[in-house]
DNA sequence: GATGAATGAGGATTCATTCAT
DNA sequence: AATGAATGAATCCTCATTCAT
């Protein structure tokens, strides 16, 4: 009846629900029952779905990092130049004010060093990176010394994941929630001016 | 007879073991038997010295934020200017290079947005973001506008917390180890030409 | 609509599945899911052959020990004396030797003392005892005392179903397969040996 | 206060239990909480004294087979012959009369081919087998030939061990109970005999 | 006749914690 | 100050079974 066989429907509510748990409490916080209990269900029947908790997580983290690392790809076969960067920054933001709960998935990875980063590292991150090398060695502000690039590229991943990750901290810091639609385009404002402030071309590029 | 008592020696080798274990695992992914065996002691000796996990962690956390607060403090308290700001850019990445550890705790409670969230921001994020609002206040690059103060002082943070925090996973992208001194080093370089960049003064100003 | 139907191919299937993996593994061992498994099914279609774990087992108990039964009756009709025991050995050796669980399956349930024993203990073993019994008392070898018939036909139940049963371990302990044709015949032998050494018939008989 | 350090009380009162259980309705179908609860203790506790379950079993094991095997080993100090054969018999069949639960596990580990089973095969079984092996080559009755001495000396011990092992089956058959010192008795005397008969060295050796 | 999905019960094991020693 | 032993609660997961399809 569905496009997709099977029982899509459970299968994807559990996905809902283990991502924000995940999200929000990291994997060992987050206990089967608690994800079975917010989906409606028992334990048990987790097990119909995915083979196991860690399966599960591995689901969670594929599903939700898939279409970024998609989304980065098309992004990188338009042309680069001031306008892509632009582009970029606001795509991103776009994509992730959607999905508010991959970045705390990357950043629970990536602080844990889990055992999954290496798919996380190699699978999208590394890419990305290299994109981003590529660009900057194609024409990358004069400020910059080669072996700053990497830095570089990981300081808007910094800047940009931080943002939505560290969400929880900032809701108690100012009093209004970072993940608001406003704050985000205020937010899109304030990196799009950081990428004009660091990325003017060298006078000699003109 | 009080917990508070005991080895000072062992004390805080017990801190030290689990700050490294909180941080790399977080507070859900660290049993007290794990804690206890690196530090060459069972389970149960811990409870000689703290009261029980909950209160351990706050030690830990306490114990390691508590001389950032200081150092912020100390740095508020020394005048503005663009000196001020590369000084403390140097002040913090010095300080967070001798304490590793520190930045990935932050993280993890931030991430999760966990019960003791809220100490770590009432105590030591909103003030230093309110020193950062006063000073803006009281002159800021032209570029930004005041409801983006915020988010600028947000985003100082991600550039410099993120690099430590997140070294997990650069470490597998790059081929160097990001707390490395020598990149710890290019890496300060890196945040003071973005602030350099981000913070010049509006010709208006001078 | 009634558990008992369905085509014959596929119950005969599970059955010989699961003899073989309840002999190996003995009844607690082995799960409904790896008998489907094994025979090409889901768990949940067991059920359309039998009414449940239980009910499969004593299935496969019943299949395994009914043609034992039989055999052993159509022998004790036969009649007795030095040619019978040999016959007898040989009979029952061949016929174990084509169904090789059957022995693991009843040593299970032995030294279990499984909650089907019972049945076994009456239903096979007690009738074979006693057709023994009735045969020694009509003429033993001199050397057995009466209250030693039981005992003594014990044995002979531990000589035969020992070496099918225990074969695993043997296996590991000579280098050869006990069930191998080779050694069966070699094994039978030694059977007869036994039988001509222990069941001469006192002097005075003769 | 004990001639061991430890709380040996506590791990004999374990290891006794879970030998019952583990003899009774083997590995798979004896759970920690019932060998706990049988021993006055709650499931978790068993992990203050062992490791796991398969820890304990091996434990388990161990101690019952060690002492087999070094009554076997003085037995094979002891010079051969006739007179010893008996002996053998004796000393065995009194052994386990006292250590009842013992058969019934190396019966379950035979017939299932566990994974301890190379343990026991390697560790008792096969030495075992090599005296006897040995043995019969000084000097075997006539009716055996060589290639038959294994499978003699595999008798003895189905003879032995299915005494003890299948006890709860022919409990159910005779109505007597076979491990009843009366009957262990009856059982050995018919050993002696079959022993024999079946031992008489050949009139050519004489 | 087969199965995917659901589940209550129970499996082994871990965990934080307590307490007597 | 340290620990062995004990434990209730919770962990992940398996199991036998049911039922709608």
């Amino acid at each position: 009846m569905s496009p997709e066989s099977g029982t899509p429907i459970t299968r994807d509510r559990i996905l809902d629900v283990a991502e924000a748990l995940f999200a929000s409490r990291g994997f060992a916080g987050t206990s089967m029952r608690d994800i079975a209990a917010e989906a409606g269900l028992t334990a048990a029947s987790l097990y119909n779905h995915f083979e196991g908790k860690d399966d599960l997580y591995v689901a969670v983290l594929q599903r939700g990092i898939r279409p970024l690392i998609d989304l980065m790809q098309r992004l990188a076969e338009s042309e680069g130049g001031d306008a892509a960067t632009e582009a970029v920054i606001r795509a991103v933001m776009e994509h992730l004010a959607r999905r508010p709960h991959l970045p705390r998935l990357i950043h629970h990875e990536a602080v844990t060093g889990g055992s999954h980063i290496a798919r996380v590292a190699r699978g999208w991150v590394r890419p990305l990176v290299e994109q981003g090398l590529a660009e900057m060695k194609r024409g990358a502000p004069a400020q910059w010394q080669p072996d700053e690039y990497p830095l570089v590229i990981a300081s808007w991943i910094h800047l940009i994941l931080g943002h939505f990750a560290l969400a929880p901290l900032f809701r108690d810091v100012f009093d209004e929630d970072p993940l608001a639609p406003e704050l985000l385009e205020r937010q899109t404002r304030v990196l799009l001016k950081i990428a004009q402030s660091t990325g003017a071309r060298s006078p000699v590029d003109e």
